[in-house]
DNA sequence: GCCCAGGTGAAGC
DNA sequence: GCTTCACATGGG
Protein backbone atom coordinates (compact mmCIF):
# COMPACT_ATOMS: atom_id res chain seq x y z
CA UNK A 1 0.00 0.00 0.00
CA UNK A 2 1.61 3.38 -0.77
CA UNK A 3 2.31 6.14 1.45
CA UNK A 4 3.56 8.82 2.53
CA UNK A 5 4.43 8.35 5.72
CA UNK A 6 6.44 5.21 7.60
CA UNK A 7 7.11 4.58 11.03
CA UNK A 8 11.04 3.32 11.00
CA UNK A 9 11.53 1.28 14.16
CA UNK A 10 14.88 1.79 15.61
CA UNK A 11 16.08 2.29 19.05
CA UNK A 12 19.60 4.28 19.85
CA UNK A 13 19.67 5.77 16.96
CA UNK A 14 20.57 9.92 17.00
CA UNK A 15 19.05 11.17 13.74
CA UNK A 16 20.23 14.79 14.41
CA UNK A 17 24.16 13.90 15.21
CA UNK A 18 24.05 11.57 12.17
CA UNK A 19 23.15 13.59 9.88
CA UNK A 20 25.01 16.51 11.36
CA UNK A 21 28.80 14.30 11.80
CA UNK A 22 30.50 15.23 8.75
CA UNK A 23 29.65 12.16 6.37
CA UNK A 24 26.68 13.49 4.52
CA UNK A 25 26.52 17.70 3.88
CA UNK A 26 23.05 18.39 2.46
CA UNK A 27 20.41 17.97 5.18
CA UNK A 28 18.26 20.68 6.33
CA UNK A 29 17.33 20.92 10.22
CA UNK A 30 13.66 22.08 10.40
CA UNK A 31 12.39 22.84 14.15
CA UNK A 32 11.90 18.93 15.04
CA UNK A 33 12.68 17.64 11.71
CA UNK A 34 15.69 16.97 9.06
CA UNK A 35 14.31 17.45 5.25
CA UNK A 36 16.69 16.41 2.63
CA UNK A 37 16.27 14.14 -1.20
CA UNK A 38 17.77 11.10 -1.40
CA UNK A 39 17.41 10.02 -5.51
CA UNK A 40 13.69 10.92 -6.53
CA UNK A 41 12.63 11.78 -3.40
CA UNK A 42 12.82 14.39 -0.75
CA UNK A 43 11.89 13.52 2.76
CA UNK A 44 10.98 14.67 6.15
CA UNK A 45 12.68 12.94 8.73
CA UNK A 46 11.34 13.33 12.47
CA UNK A 47 13.16 11.55 15.40
CA UNK A 48 10.47 10.09 18.02
CA UNK A 49 10.63 7.88 21.16
CA UNK A 50 9.71 4.81 18.79
CA UNK A 51 12.07 5.37 16.18
CA UNK A 52 12.45 7.58 12.64
CA UNK A 53 9.20 9.04 11.29
CA UNK A 54 9.50 9.68 7.44
CA UNK A 55 7.24 11.73 5.30
CA UNK A 56 7.38 11.87 1.49
CA UNK A 57 6.44 14.49 -1.23
CA UNK A 58 4.68 11.25 -3.06
CA UNK A 59 3.50 8.23 -2.08
CA UNK A 60 5.96 5.12 -1.74
CA UNK A 61 5.34 1.54 -2.23
CA UNK A 62 8.71 0.25 -1.29
CA UNK A 63 10.96 1.99 1.24
CA UNK A 64 14.06 -0.02 1.26
CA UNK A 65 15.74 2.70 -0.12
CA UNK A 66 14.96 5.01 3.11
CA UNK A 67 16.18 1.72 5.06
CA UNK A 68 19.34 1.52 3.41
CA UNK A 69 20.36 5.00 3.50
CA UNK A 70 19.61 5.24 7.49
CA UNK A 71 20.97 1.78 8.23
CA UNK A 72 18.22 1.15 10.90
CA UNK A 73 18.43 -2.50 10.24
CA UNK A 74 22.13 -2.80 11.69
CA UNK A 75 23.28 -4.81 15.01
CA UNK A 76 24.49 -1.47 16.47
CA UNK A 77 25.74 -3.05 19.77
CA UNK A 78 27.44 -5.72 18.34
CA UNK A 79 29.84 -3.01 16.41
CA UNK A 80 30.13 -1.23 19.63
CA UNK A 81 31.25 -4.77 21.23
CA UNK A 82 34.13 -5.12 18.51
CA UNK A 83 35.55 -1.19 19.63
CA UNK A 84 38.99 -1.19 21.88
CA UNK A 85 38.31 -1.46 25.40
CA UNK A 86 40.39 1.68 26.17
CA UNK A 87 40.01 5.38 27.87
CA UNK A 88 39.14 7.34 24.05
CA UNK A 89 37.38 4.75 22.80
CA UNK A 90 35.24 4.55 26.29
CA UNK A 91 34.51 7.94 26.06
CA UNK A 92 33.75 8.64 22.35
CA UNK A 93 30.99 5.87 22.50
CA UNK A 94 29.75 7.60 25.83
CA UNK A 95 29.61 10.80 24.39
CA UNK A 96 27.64 10.07 20.85
CA UNK A 97 24.65 7.62 22.25
CA UNK A 98 22.91 6.68 19.17
CA UNK A 99 25.96 7.95 16.21
CA UNK A 100 25.66 6.04 13.06
CA UNK A 101 27.08 5.09 9.67
CA UNK A 102 24.50 6.32 6.81
CA UNK A 103 25.05 4.21 3.33
CA UNK A 104 24.80 6.75 0.52
CA UNK A 105 24.86 7.38 -3.01
CA UNK A 106 28.54 6.92 -3.88
CA UNK A 107 28.42 9.46 -6.96
CA UNK A 108 27.32 11.68 -4.63
CA UNK A 109 29.53 10.95 -1.51
CA UNK A 110 32.75 11.48 -4.54
CA UNK A 111 31.85 14.29 -5.51
CA UNK A 112 30.96 16.25 -2.13
CA UNK A 113 34.60 14.88 -0.87
CA UNK A 114 36.26 16.05 -3.58
CA UNK A 115 35.20 19.11 -2.53
CA UNK A 116 35.87 18.65 1.19
CA UNK A 117 39.75 18.87 0.83
CA UNK A 118 40.64 22.05 3.12
CA UNK A 119 37.82 23.22 3.26
CA UNK A 120 35.81 23.39 6.43
CA UNK A 121 32.29 21.52 7.41
CA UNK A 122 30.09 24.73 6.85
CA UNK A 123 31.88 25.61 3.93
CA UNK A 124 31.61 22.35 2.28
CA UNK A 125 27.87 22.56 2.83
CA UNK A 126 27.87 26.08 0.73
CA UNK A 127 29.64 24.89 -1.87
CA UNK A 128 27.54 21.71 -2.37
CA UNK A 129 24.50 23.47 -1.68
CA UNK A 130 25.44 26.00 -4.72
CA UNK A 131 26.46 23.51 -6.56
CA UNK A 132 23.00 21.66 -6.11
CA UNK A 133 21.11 25.29 -6.46
CA UNK A 134 22.53 25.74 -10.04
CA UNK A 135 22.94 22.09 -11.64
CA UNK A 136 20.37 19.71 -9.68
CA UNK A 137 16.54 19.21 -10.35
CA UNK A 138 13.64 20.84 -8.10
CA UNK A 139 12.27 17.87 -6.00
CA UNK A 140 10.64 19.49 -2.48
CA UNK A 141 6.71 20.18 -2.39
CA UNK A 142 5.13 23.22 -3.42
CA UNK A 143 5.09 24.36 0.22
CA UNK A 144 8.23 23.58 1.33
CA UNK A 145 10.23 25.85 2.43
CA UNK A 146 12.52 27.93 -0.19
CA UNK A 147 16.32 28.12 0.24
CA UNK A 148 18.60 24.82 0.31
CA UNK A 149 17.71 21.02 0.63
CA UNK A 150 14.88 21.44 -2.24
CA UNK A 151 16.95 20.26 -5.34
CA UNK A 152 18.48 17.08 -6.26
CA UNK A 153 22.28 16.67 -6.18
CA UNK A 154 23.37 16.83 -9.94
CA UNK A 155 23.98 13.90 -11.97
CA UNK A 156 28.13 13.23 -13.12
CA UNK A 157 26.13 13.63 -16.61
CA UNK A 158 24.93 16.92 -15.65
CA UNK A 159 28.32 18.34 -14.29
CA UNK A 160 30.29 16.22 -17.16
CA UNK A 161 28.44 19.32 -19.48
CA UNK A 162 29.18 22.11 -17.16
CA UNK A 163 32.24 24.14 -17.64
CA UNK A 164 35.36 24.82 -15.18
CA UNK A 165 34.15 29.02 -15.06
CA UNK A 166 30.81 27.81 -13.89
CA UNK A 167 31.69 25.21 -11.22
CA UNK A 168 34.20 27.49 -9.72
CA UNK A 169 31.44 30.19 -9.25
CA UNK A 170 30.12 27.70 -6.86
CA UNK A 171 33.46 28.67 -4.48
CA UNK A 172 34.93 25.05 -4.70
CA UNK A 173 38.24 26.63 -6.33
CA UNK A 174 41.08 24.71 -7.26
CA UNK A 175 38.76 21.62 -6.55
CA UNK A 176 36.45 22.48 -9.98
CA UNK A 177 38.54 20.44 -12.44
CA UNK A 178 38.79 17.28 -9.97
CA UNK A 179 34.99 17.48 -10.08
CA UNK A 180 34.82 18.04 -13.58
CA UNK A 181 37.12 15.43 -14.61
CA UNK A 182 35.79 13.01 -12.48
CA UNK A 183 32.06 13.79 -13.96
CA UNK A 184 33.36 13.20 -17.04
CA UNK A 185 34.74 9.87 -16.82
CA UNK A 186 31.60 8.37 -14.58
CA UNK A 187 29.69 10.03 -17.87
CA UNK A 188 31.07 8.62 -20.53
CA UNK A 189 31.39 5.40 -18.33
CA UNK A 190 35.27 4.93 -18.13
CA UNK A 191 34.62 5.15 -14.26
CA UNK A 192 32.46 2.75 -13.29
CA UNK A 193 31.28 3.72 -9.37
CA UNK A 194 28.73 0.38 -9.33
CA UNK A 195 31.59 -1.98 -9.85
CA UNK A 196 33.34 -0.92 -6.78
CA UNK A 197 30.81 -2.65 -4.97
CA UNK A 198 31.94 -6.00 -5.92
CA UNK A 199 35.96 -5.32 -5.46
CA UNK A 200 37.95 -6.15 -2.04
CA UNK A 201 38.49 -3.25 -0.18
CA UNK A 202 42.04 -2.87 -0.98
CA UNK A 203 41.41 -3.05 -4.81
CA UNK A 204 38.20 -0.13 -4.84
CA UNK A 205 40.30 1.50 -2.47
CA UNK A 206 43.34 2.07 -5.64
CA UNK A 207 40.43 2.17 -8.10
CA UNK A 208 38.72 5.72 -6.54
CA UNK A 209 42.73 6.60 -6.16
CA UNK A 210 42.85 6.48 -9.47
CA UNK A 211 40.72 9.52 -9.96
CA UNK A 212 42.99 13.14 -9.61
CA UNK A 213 41.99 15.18 -6.60
CA UNK A 214 41.39 11.37 -4.89
CA UNK A 215 44.23 10.34 -2.44
CA UNK A 216 44.01 7.67 0.74
CA UNK A 217 41.53 10.11 2.65
CA UNK A 218 38.62 10.91 0.31
CA UNK A 219 38.87 7.24 -1.05
CA UNK A 220 38.78 6.35 2.99
CA UNK A 221 35.29 8.52 3.36
CA UNK A 222 33.42 6.85 0.19
CA UNK A 223 34.71 3.48 1.03
CA UNK A 224 33.21 3.90 4.30
CA UNK A 225 30.15 6.13 3.78
CA UNK A 226 28.71 4.86 0.39
CA UNK A 227 30.13 1.21 0.00
CA UNK A 228 30.10 0.00 3.75
CA UNK A 229 33.67 -0.76 3.89
CA UNK A 230 33.28 -1.12 7.61
CA UNK A 231 37.16 -1.51 7.89
CA UNK A 232 38.07 2.07 5.69
CA UNK A 233 39.45 4.45 8.56
CA UNK A 234 39.80 8.07 7.12
CA UNK A 235 42.54 9.86 8.88
CA UNK A 236 42.06 13.87 8.55
CA UNK A 237 43.49 16.44 10.75
CA UNK A 238 41.45 16.28 13.30
CA UNK A 239 41.51 12.08 14.10
CA UNK A 240 45.22 12.65 13.03
CA UNK A 241 45.81 14.95 15.86
CA UNK A 242 43.23 13.08 18.40
CA UNK A 243 45.18 9.41 17.55
CA UNK A 244 48.68 11.70 18.46
CA UNK A 245 47.30 13.07 21.28
CA UNK A 246 45.13 10.10 22.55
CA UNK A 247 47.70 7.20 21.71
CA UNK A 248 51.06 8.61 21.00
CA UNK A 249 51.35 11.27 24.00
CA UNK A 250 54.80 10.89 24.60
CA UNK A 251 56.53 10.30 20.74
CA UNK A 252 55.76 12.06 17.43
CA UNK A 253 54.20 9.25 15.27
CA UNK A 254 54.52 9.96 11.63
CA UNK A 255 50.71 9.79 9.47
CA UNK A 256 52.00 6.51 8.08
CA UNK A 257 52.78 4.82 11.35
CA UNK A 258 48.65 6.15 12.43
CA UNK A 259 47.15 4.52 9.80
CA UNK A 260 48.83 1.50 10.55
CA UNK A 261 48.40 1.50 14.00
CA UNK A 262 44.38 2.38 13.18
CA UNK A 263 44.01 -0.93 10.74
CA UNK A 264 45.19 -2.95 13.29
CA UNK A 265 43.87 -1.28 16.98
CA UNK A 266 39.77 -0.40 15.95
CA UNK A 267 38.92 -4.17 15.05
CA UNK A 268 36.83 -4.71 11.87
CA UNK A 269 34.53 -1.89 12.23
CA UNK A 270 37.43 0.49 12.25
CA UNK A 271 35.29 3.04 10.45
CA UNK A 272 32.55 3.13 13.42
CA UNK A 273 35.08 3.64 15.82
CA UNK A 274 36.78 6.50 13.64
CA UNK A 275 33.12 8.31 12.88
CA UNK A 276 32.45 7.88 16.92
CA UNK A 277 36.17 9.56 17.45
CA UNK A 278 35.39 12.60 14.96
CA UNK A 279 32.08 13.16 16.43
CA UNK A 280 33.60 13.13 19.93
CA UNK A 281 36.52 15.27 19.52
CA UNK A 282 35.13 17.90 17.43
CA UNK A 283 32.03 18.48 19.10
CA UNK A 284 32.69 17.44 23.01
CA UNK A 285 36.34 18.42 23.13
CA UNK A 286 36.26 21.41 20.19
C1' DG B 1 46.64 40.56 8.20
C1' DC B 2 47.04 35.85 10.07
C1' DC B 3 46.02 30.96 10.55
C1' DC B 4 43.39 27.13 9.49
C1' DA B 5 40.06 24.04 7.12
C1' DG B 6 37.18 15.94 7.02
C1' DG B 7 43.82 16.95 1.19
C1' DT B 8 46.33 16.11 -2.90
C1' DG B 9 50.20 15.97 -5.96
C1' DA B 10 54.59 17.43 -7.19
C1' DA B 11 59.17 18.56 -5.99
C1' DG B 12 62.86 18.71 -2.91
C1' DC B 13 66.05 16.13 -0.28
C1' DG C 1 60.77 7.30 3.22
C1' DC C 2 59.76 12.38 5.03
C1' DT C 3 59.06 17.63 4.46
C1' DT C 4 57.54 21.50 2.00
C1' DC C 5 54.74 23.91 -1.03
C1' DA C 6 50.85 25.61 -4.13
C1' DC C 7 46.30 25.30 -4.80
C1' DA C 8 40.94 28.92 -3.85
C1' DT C 9 38.06 30.61 -0.59
C1' DG C 10 36.01 31.93 3.66
C1' DG C 11 35.55 31.79 8.87
C1' DG C 12 37.33 33.01 13.31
Amino acid sequence: MAATEILLRVRNYDLAATLDSGQTFRWQPQQESWTGILGEHWVQLTQTPDGIRAATAAPVENWDWLRQFLQTDIDLAAILKTFPDDGPMRAAVAACPGLRLLRQDPWECLASFILSSTKQIVQIRQIVALLCERFGERRAPQAALAGDGIYSFPSAARLARATEAELRACKMGFRAPNLLAAAREIADGRFDLERLRKLPHAEARAALMQLRGVGGKIADCVLLFAYGFDSAFPVDVWIERALQQLYFPRRRASEQRLRRFAATHFGPHAGYAQQYLFHYIRTKLH
